[in-house]
DNA sequence: CGGGCTGTTGAGGAGCGTCAACCCGTGTGG
DNA sequence: CCACACGGGTTGACGCTCCTCAACAGCCCG
């Protein structure tokens, strides 16, 4: 592999690049002088390998410029990245010290520069300079534990969630709870979809199911996280574990530990542990969520029998049906007050019919037969929410307000679709001219109540952005491709009330 | 943790149990004293815990007699093991370099002894002694290289693959190549099942497969392995590779590098490379085959249509028709004469409407039109192989009758089964006793060619052994249940011809 | 301008996990 | 002593996830 073609370092560059590297940055002069002796660069064309499977290691490696893969191949051909290897990484060392034949291949994904040390000198080296042996053993048990997580991980998380904690941990670990963070992908899509572990179209769509979810945007090799989607993503839906000794995710490189990474992508997660004891607020939170997915279950019914966005329509309205279940469970448990026991009782007793409907093959038919069941279950949850909320509590009411907000996002789209399918167009535009003036308006109210709250203020005005995006897209009703609108503003609805949702938990929070 | 009641050792037994251990078997007697100074014998009741996740480590562990597992539990509740750690190992050093909190829990399956070693001495040690770090280093680069092979492993493997690695290498590296290989499985299968990264129902339906084929007998916790089979099977399904170069596969504990194992249970793989060279014998081998596949169709078929295995039958069934199909592409590049040619053309004709046929659903009423179209496009398939033995060819005749044999034994089950559903009885038993005496006479021509073979005569006596069972099975028609005959003739005959295209393979090889 | 490469989308299917029922051997308490 | 529960193991039914295959759109480059 050595015998190439190279334009050297000199000595001191060589020592340099050394330096600056962790494992050999408090070296002794003599050290680094026998190290940089036994070192030379090597380039690699884009393309060219470093090394095979079953070839005898005899060098260390340091990238000092490009990007490599270490790619095993399986018995059918199929190639799976191990590792992208970029500026400043040290490589081949275990195979190495392990005095095993590589059971990896290694090549340049694009023109990269290598600083190779022969191995005998590093030996020598390191059974000289504890500090040396020290750091590597150090480096080699970490690196152990880091694909024992990956392995634990690649089979206890679904798709979607490895990629989001690649996307995280390529954002060099989220700290910003808002605002969006910009990551560059390091390699083409394909590449990045067999590291992860999966094929190019599963991370392709994958990668669709968090756009469609509001969580990143998705431009070019280009992602941008949707900080405040993400935290409210990882808070609601690792809620299973005991606060504090949630089970360790590792990043896919250099990574800290972060909090949990969820299963189902709009799992507004409820604790399913009995006994578990819930704050009024966030009761209220509880309640006024179920009004919202009512509305969203229609909006799904909708979509899937025009096909807009079918197969997020069928995973929304699945997973909304589920979540309205276990959130009545809950609020059932809940109820502190006559009255609020009756009115969950008859929203029960509604919800059976609507969900009846909601499980047909949507057919235009049956429209105006969900239209009405909806709008009457819709009313005795929104009668229910009001129920759970006490009449002297201030922020009570804020909470119940901005859960509301996020009922009528679903409900304006709802409109939208019907105006499309088998209900009058005069009816729905006047639904959703009233509806569209009550939001407008009940978010100024919300903005105004944020004052002196700097992150709820940044979330409103995620809010507000979202929303004038809807906005925009109800508007564009004449468009020339109908349809294509329709999936503008099923999906911008769906955005608009995930940040809803994060504005509504942030109001929840401001009593405490 | 170290917080226990205990019986401690002796410093003289301590230092022998360090001893014992290849990381400290060469040590200045001053440093091992030092580490026995700083160890403890530590005593875990079942089900007892080592340490939990999120502690820090700050320990060493030695196991002197026991079993204990590591354990990962997933946000979900569900919980993976790692390892399982028997005695002599050594564990916990990774924790300890990395200086990171442990990642998973380590508790006992069964009472247990450890000996602990207090984290400060053991670095004061490392630090101090080149030899101890060197070959801590190389352990640790060692074990990552094994992790990462199961990270590979774990998603370019199916289940049963990775099932029949865990065995063999639990085995301690299979050798022979024929007889049988007890192991008793280390822990309760379902641990096992979660050590390998399925369930434990995956795990017994593996289990359950890989008996069906022949491949191991299960009896309890005890596992006998079929040497010879599973050496044709790693030999006829790991066919893709290079030569010298197959993906080197980790074994689960301790183990070294083995040859590769297959994607599927019975695919005697033909590699698809096109232009492979394939020796005259290979090709008479493989020709040889498609008749048994014909025989093997039919009786899969049957079996359906009884619901007998059904479950294994769909699979066979399957896995039979596809083979055939590869294996034709090849016969067909490698016709060496016209009449081999055209003997090939005629094959495929008549292959055709029998693959009609078979894709039906097994019904009574289609029994006899399979039965006719079964034989005629066997007897073209048989032609065909004898136009690929060149007459002056003793090895190829050989083959061409061991080969045929394989057939045979299908063709008995075949006749069986089709005399419980819709075909007289008398022409069954006509032709089931003319095939059983073919049989005899033929296996007795092939003991005889085989004598001064010892690995040959071996294959055969397993051979004749499977066949007496067969032949036993086959008498018992009358016994009181129908059916349960029914899966003992489908059975035992399967593990025949695996036993067949053992033998097979051999008088293959017997010519080079 | 055609051809290759990257990425996306849809349809269909294989594998395996989940749930539920059941068997069996063992321990436990009346 | 039996009744019973319990945990390990097996089996069947069913569905979800992800892979495979195929088609296609955009893009760069010769």
């Amino acid at each position: 592999m050595l015998i190439k073609a190279v334009s050297n370092y000199s000595t001191i560059e060589t020592e340099a690049i050394l330096h600056r590297n962790s494992l050999f940055a408090m070296l002794a002069q003599e050290s680094t002088g026998e190290l940089a002796r036994a070192a030379r660069r090597v380039d690699f064309h884009k393309g060219e390998t470093v090394y095979q499977v079953g070839q005898i290691a005899e060098a260390l490696f340091i990238v000092v410029a490009g990007l490599l893969k270490r790619t095993s191949v399986s018995y059918a051909g199929q190639e799976r990245v191990l590792d992208l290897i970029v500026p400043g990484q040290v490589f081949g060392d275990t195979e190495l010290f392990a005095e095993r034949p590589y059971s990896a291949d290694c090549s340049a994904v694009g023109s990269s520069v290598l600083l190779c040390i022969a191995g005998d000198a590093l030996r020598r080296v390191v059974a000289r300079e504890p500090a040396v042996s020290a750091r590597l053993i150090a480096r080699l048990a970490g690196r152990q534990l880091e694909i024992e997580a990956e392995l634990v991980d690649h089979q206890s998380k679904s798709g979607n969630e490895r990629v989001i904690q690649f996307l995280l941990s390529e954002s060099g670990g989220i700290a910003a709870a808002s605002g969006e963070t910009e990551i560059r992908l390091p390699a083409s899509k394909q590449l990045i979809a067999s590291r992860i572990g999966v094929t190019p179209e599963t991370f392709s769509r994958a990668l669709r199911d968090l756009a469609d979810a509001g969580l990143i945007v998705v431009n070019g090799r280009s992602v941008y996280l949707q900080n405040a989607q993400l935290a409210l993503h990882r808070r609601t839906a690792g809620e299973a574990g005991l606060p504090g000794s949630g089970s360790s995710s590792q990043s896919y490189r250099h990574g800290q530990v972060r909090g949990q990474v969820p299963a189902k992508i709009i799992s507004h997660g409820v604790g399913r542990k009995p006994g578990r004891i819930i704050s009024p607020l966030a009761i209220i939170n509880i309640a006024g969520r179920q009004r919202m997915l009512l509305q969203r279950m229609a909006k799904s019914w909708l979509m899937l029998g025009r096909g807009v966005l079918p197969r997020r329509a069928q995973v929304m309205l699945r997973q909304s049906i589920a979540l309205f279940e276990r959130q009545s469970l809950v609020l059932g448990d809940c109820a502190g007050s006559d009255e609020a026991y009756e009115a969950w009782c008859q929203t029960k007793d509604l919800w059976q019919p609507y969900k009846g409907l909601l499980e047909n093959v949507p057919r235009e038919s049956d429209a105006r037969r969900l239209f009405s069941s909806n709008e009457a279950v819709l009313m005795a949850a929104d009668r229910m929410t009001s129920a759970y909320v006490s009449p002297e509590s201030k922020h009570g009411q804020l909470v119940n307000l901005a859960g509301r907000q996020r009922m009528l996002s679903q409900r304006m789209a709802k409109f939208y679709l019907f105006q499309q399918w088998g209900i009058p167009a005069n009816i729905c535009l006047r639904e959703l001219t009233a509806t569209r003036r009550e939001f407008s308006l009940a978010l100024s109210r919300l903005c105004a109540a944020a004052v002196d709250q700097p992150r709820l203020q940044a979330q409103l005005d995620a809010v507000t952005r979202q929303w004038n995006i809807l906005q925009r897209n109800l508007d564009a009703a004449s468009g020339p491709d109908l349809n294509a609108n329709s999936v503008r503003v099923a999906a911008s609805s769906e955005r608009l009330v995930q940040q809803l949702d994060a504005a509504v938990s942030l109001f929840e929070d401001l009593a405490a």
